[in-house]
Order: structure tokens, then C-alpha cells, then sequence
RNA sequence: CGGGGCGUGGCGCAGCUUGGUAGCGCGGGUGCUUUGGGAGCACUAGGUCGCAGGUUCGAAUCCUGUCGCCCCGACCA
């Protein structure tokens, strides 16, 4: 390609509404531009950094045995209802985009395949004999997020391949998500990417284990803890650790205190020389439930613990045995506009009586109560006595009376702690950027949406299932988040719009006219990827450019193109090479086949 | 949705407080000079100041409404 041709229109100053590095490069360098809010026009020198991605992909896919489809993007609402997502995925806070047709029918666009492909794999597959298959697809998706950012990191438009596979049993799925795992390692690898493997929620999607592949970067949205030695690592909305050990509460007799003004952990320790990890810290929640059931929650937890509303979520739908929609810390406005008197907020001890609640109009008339570890562990302890002004000292269990309470891990893991491997090891925090997702589904969606086949006792038996996301926009912006400096993009070569830039420095000098056009085209029989730069601009305007838009190599034919000299530069490099055209181009085959094999092996 | 901010040529901004009919830098075009790290000079094109009302002799500027965008929290590839 001719950088004449190429329709290059690079901006020097950089764009207002960007705020990351790697969105501010691909606005910068002409890869992208907005339409409206996350709904980005991929431009031509983007579409070939994601052809490059999507190359890797199909291609360690397809070894891996997975079979390429398309599926439809409209979703008819009775799959969604059938499968139990469509309320959630709709309403209130829900990122589906719906519509209706003509005929009044209601649709979805959709934001993952999960019931399109059980569907279909149910109706097409009969018997374990033909099982496993693993289908992928790689499509836009639509997620219509609550706050789309940073560019293509959260688009409500983008490009995703997702897969799914099907099993007879649970052993076999294990299998397929461990070659799942593999097969992402290579790519990500062959992307020229670091990623981190971090166990993680499964969140909407739902199902057992999962695991995030994160690329590590201060711009991540997703906080990540990862042992110093290694062996552990997961989301913090997942990760275990072991707590801080509580500093031991002297012996006292129970009493009941006046605690004036000291409605916060801190006031309290200050005021009477306690430590936070005396003291039970009590939260209140509403959790609306799938169906619109609003059920207040009672969290107890150690004071010097923060509580990880993801591990809370998932344990009140276990409890409640129903997907949750929602939760939000109760306030004062709310018991109000529930006709509740006020509950005396800074003074709740775990026995806070249910009877607070006995005039709730659409609330559950008791609280779901849930305590940490962390608390359930101290033998004694300070909480609040359920009166403005009133905390217990040298409280313990016993004394709050039969409590109706689960004991959970619901605390927030946290840097510094040590890790639940054997080694102990510290925990340290990341920032990281999600760009891979592996589940196992198990048989969630086969189940609700009656896909089944017969086993080999010859009864009919749904699914087990795993699905597989990769974010391919995305990928290629955390790629540019990885790897960048201040003139520009640097790209792994392998997903590189181009492999290597000729720069033609002066285009009157028929020399090196000449020299660069030779060079061009012989690079250009030999499959390189080259990009010719055959402008009237100067010098300095090129290499500007091919810097900006992140070229890995660099031939530079100038001043001594008339004794055969040209310059070879890596762009990670600073220094250039001088050498002949002849040995510029052996150099260069080297260098791309040789990144190449080393980021496929 | 809550909180904060912003809409002025393609991009980055000034002007708004104190109304008088739009300006700077980059980019675009033409010409001359220059030619290895976003060149210089000259000329030039390009804007119903997001949109709709209102106040006023007069509105980018004041008022009301509305739309859009960005940032901070719940979402996720």
C-alpha cells in the first residue's frame, strides 16, 4: 500500500473527549472515529489490525477443533424469557437493546449468544455420539452500557468472538475448557500481549468456574490481586485471602455504653481506644429480585472489612434461589418512602430486630441476615445496640439472642493480605483490562431452554456447556495501552496494520525514489506487509506519522540511497541501522518471521 | 439514574462575567522558498456559535427548555 492512497489524516493535537492513551493514539493516528456514544466506525487501517486479531483467532481456534458460525444479532424475546434473562437484561438497569417489529413482536439485539446457539445445537444434535462441538463466532455485539468509555475498552457496539461448547458430561467440559484455556494463551500470546489468568465472578452469564485473561494496565477497569510468588490470582471480585488477624479485645463485662456522636467505626475507636477489628460493622441492603421481589439484607461483617457486594450478591441469590437484579444500600429516604420509621444508622448491631420493618409496603417483612467470617469468628466484641447513641462493649454471640444469619465470605480480599495458596504469599494489586472470559456454563441454559440430546443409557439428558469470549475490539486497544510511547503506537508486528514502512525521505531525488520503489515492490512479492511512504511531505512529517500510527519496522531510504545505504529501524528502537539495500532486506525478513515464530511459540 | 463538566470552521481552544453580529493555533487550497524528525513567507477557502423558544433596537454572550458529548459511581468482552 502507498501512504498517497492510504487515506492517512493523522491529528497533532489530541482529541478532548479521550482519556486514556490508547484512545487519544487511535484517534490521533485516524484508526477510529465516534459515530455516537461507544459506537465507533473502525477505519481502514483499524479494520486491518483487527483482521490481523481475528486471523490469530480463527486460526488457533480451528486447530483447537472449533467449528466458525454467524448467528443472527435479533433475538426474539421468548428465547430471553425462556432462559430466564430477558427481564433481567431488559429492565431497570439491563444493557439489552430491544425493540419491536411490525407486528408488535418484542427483539433483542444481541449482547451474547448463550440461548440462540442452545436453541439451535437442541434441536440440530440428538446423541452423545456426536458431542462435543465447540462453535464460535466472531460478530458484533450490542450491550447498551450504562456508561460507555475509553473508545472501543467500552463500546455498546463491538467486535466479540464468542464460542460455546457442548458436552455429554461434566469431564468432557473440563476438557474442552482446559484446550479453551490453551488455545487463549496462544492467541493472546500471538497478539504479542501479556495477559494475566485471574479467577473471576461469572456474573450474568452465571455457571461454576470461570477465569478472566487480563492485560495489565493503570487504565484497567478491573481491580486484580495477584500473589507475589505466583500461585494465586483472581478479580477482586472473586479473590480469597486470609484476613488480618483481629487485635484481641480485653476481657470485660458486657455492657451497654453511652456512644455519644461515634456513629462510625473511626469516631468509636478513637472515642474509646478500640481497634476496627473489634468492632462488628452492620450494612444494610435492598436486593430486588428477578420477579421484583425487594428483600432488605443484614451484613455483618469485622469493622476493618469492606464488604464485596459480588460475593453478597451471589449468596442472596443462593439463598433466595433467584437471580438478583439489583442491590443498593438502604438510607433514610427509603424507609421513608417505605412508611418505615428510621432505623438508627451508626448504632446497628446484627440483632437488629425485624420488627423495623413490620409497616414495609412492598419490602419483605424481615431482613435476609448474612455474616462474614470475619465477624462470626470474634469471640467478643463491640456492635451497635440498635438505639441512636448505644453500642455493646465486650458483646459476644450469645448475648445478641438466636440470630436467623448465614455465615459467608462477603468481605472484600485486599492488597497486603496473604494468599490462600500453600506459599502464603503476599497479595499484590493490578489493574487490569479484561479481554478474554472462560466458563463453564454447566447445563444453566440447556436445562431452561430444554436442549438435549441422549445419552448413552438412552435417556435425554441437557447439555453441559461452556462459552468463551474474547473482546476483539477491545484486545486491540489494551494491545496499544500495553505498548506505546510518546510518538506513538507501538503494535506487536503480528497485529500491526503493516509490518514495515519504506520511507521515500526526499520524493525528487530520483535515487532514492527509485531505490525506496524497488525495494516496495520486492517486499511486496514477497509478502510483507510493506507500506510505502511515497508522499511530497518532509521527512520529518513521515517519520511523524509512521511513528503515530506504530509501523514495527522501519526502512528509511535518503541521503545515501545513491551508494545503496538505507537505514533499518525498529520502532521500539531508538538507534537506526545503516547497511546496504541488500542486507536491509535479509535483516527485515529475519525480523518479521522471526517475531512471528517467536510470539507463536 | 445520581453527581461534575463541556458544546464556537476538520482538530485544539479564546471570546460569554460587563450584549454591538466571531478570533487564534493546527489542519485544507494556491504560489515561491525549503527538504532527515509535524518548515518559512504570501495569498485563500471554510462557522445559521448544538437546537428551539424568550428578553432586547441588537444575543455566541442574558433567561427557559431541549438534544448531544465527556468525566466520577452500579455493567462487562
Amino acid at each position: 500500500m502507498r501512504v498517497s492512497r492510504l487515506m492517512l489524516v493523522t491529528l497533532r493535537d489530541i482529541p478532548a473527549d479521550a482519556e486514556i492513551i490508547s484512545h487519544q493514539l487511535l484517534l490521533r493516528g485516524g484508526y477510529i472515529k465516534r459515530v455516537t456514544a461507544g459506537v465507533y466506525a473502525y477505519m481502514p487501517l483499524m479494520w486491518k489490525v483487527i483482521q490481523k486479531i481475528t486471523n490469530i483467532v480463527r486460526e488457533e481456534l480451528n486447530n483447537a477443533g472449533c467449528l466458525e458460525t454467524l448467528l443472527p444479532q435479533l433475538h426474539p424475546s421468548d428465547l430471553w424469557k425462556e432462559s430466564g434473562r430477558w427481564e433481567g437484561y431488559t429492565a431497570g438497569e439491563g444493557i439489552m437493546f430491544h425493540l419491536k417489529d411490525r407486528q408488535g413482536r418484542e427483539l433483542g439485539l444481541g449482547p451474547t449468544h448463550e440461548e440462540v446457539i442452545t436453541k439451535i445445537i437442541g434441536e440440530v444434535l440428538n446423541s452423545y455420539k456426536q458431542l462435543p462441538v465447540n462453535l464460535y463466532q466472531i460478530q458484533t455485539k450490542f450491550r447498551d452500557e450504562i456508561r460507555p468509555r475509553f473508545g472501543l475498552m467500552r463500546g455498546r457496539e463491538f467486535i466479540m468472538k464468542d464460542a460455546y461448547s457442548f458436552h455429554k458430561n461434566k469431564a468432557c467440559l473440563v476438557q474442552s475448557y482446559e484446550k479453551m484455556n490453551d488455545a487463549y494463551e496462544k492467541i493472546f500470546k500471538r497478539c504479542g500481549l501479556h495477559t494475566v489468568k485471574v479467577d473471576a465472578d461469572s456474573g450474568a452469564i452465571g455457571g461454576a468456574a470461570s477465569q478472566e485473561f487480563m492485560v495489565t494496565a493503570n487504565s484497567g477497569e478491573d481491580l486484580i490481586l495477584i500473589s507475589e510468588d505466583g500461585t494465586y490470582s483472581a478479580n477482586q471480585e472473586k479473590a480469597i485471602s486470609i484476613p488480618e488477624k483481629a487485635v484481641p479485645l480485653k476481657n470485660g463485662t458486657p455492657t451497654t455504653k453511652e456512644t455519644k456522636e461515634q456513629c462510625s467505626i473511626e469516631t468509636l475507636c478513637v472515642n474509646n481506644n478500640l481497634h476496627a477489628s473489634q468492632i462488628i460493622k452492620v450494612v444494610l441492603f435492598l436486593s430486588i429480585l428477578e420477579g421484583g421481589e425487594e428483600i432488605p439484607i443484614l451484613v455483618s461483617t469485622r469493622g476493618d472489612q469492606e464488604i464485596n457486594e459480588v460475593k453478597l450478591i451471589n449468596e442472596i441469590s443462593k439463598e433466595k434461589k433467584k437471580a438478583v437484579l439489583n442491590i443498593s444500600q438502604i438510607t433514610s429516604d427509603k424507609l421513608i418512602s417505605q412508611g418505615l420509621n428510621c432505623i438508627p444508622f451508626g448504632y446497628i448491631g446484627p440483632d437488629l430486630s425485624d420488627s423495623f420493618l413490620n409497616n414495609a409496603s412492598t419490602w419483605e417483612r424481615k431482613f435476609t441476615r448474612f455474616t462474614d467470617h470475619t465477624a462470626a469468628n470474634l469471640n467478643h466484641f463491640v456492635c451497635g445496640a440498635n438505639k441512636i447513641d448505644l453500642h455493646h462493649f465486650y458483646f459476644n454471640w450469645e448475648l445478641l439472642g438466636k440470630l436467623k444469619h448465614k455465615t459467608v465470605d462477603i468481605r472484600k480480599a485486599r492488597a497486603g493480605e496473604h494468599s490462600i495458596s500453600k506459599s502464603k504469599s503476599n497479595l499484590i494489586e493490578k489493574r487490569g483490562i479484561e479481554v478474554g472470559h472462560i466458563f463453564q456454563l454447566g447445563r444453566k441454559y440447556s436445562e431452561a431452554l430444554d436442549s438435549k440430546f441422549t445419552n448413552e443409557s438412552g435417556l435425554k439428558e441437557a447439555f453441559w456447556m461452556g462459552c468463551y469470549g474474547i473482546g476483539i475490539s477491545r484486545l486491540a486497544q489494551a494491545a496499544i495501552e500495553q505498548s506505546n510511547d510518546k510518538n506513538g503506537i507501538i503494535w506487536p508486528l503480528s497485529i500491526a496494520p503493516f509490518e514495515v514502512v519504506i520511507i521515500i525521505a526526499n520524493l525528487k531525488d530520483n535515487f532514492q525514489k527509485d531505490l525506496g520503489e524497488k525495494l516496495y515492490s520486492y517486499l511486496k512479492n514477497k509478502n510483507i506487509d510493506v507500506l510505502l511512504d511515497d508522499r511530497e511531505e518532509r521527512a520529518g512529517v513521515k517519520f511523524k506519522d509512521a511513528d503515530l500510527i506504530g509501523i514495527p519496522i522501519r526502512i528509511t531510504v535518503g541521503r545515501n540511497a545513491s551508494e545503496d545505504k538505507v537505514e533499518l529501524k525498529k520502532r521500539s528502537d531508538i538507534e537506526a541501522l545503516v547497511l546496504s539495500s541488500e542486507e536491509v532486506l535479509k535483516r527485515t525478513f529475519e525480523e518479521v518471521s522471526s517475531q512471528k515464530q517467536v510470539l507463536s511459540n
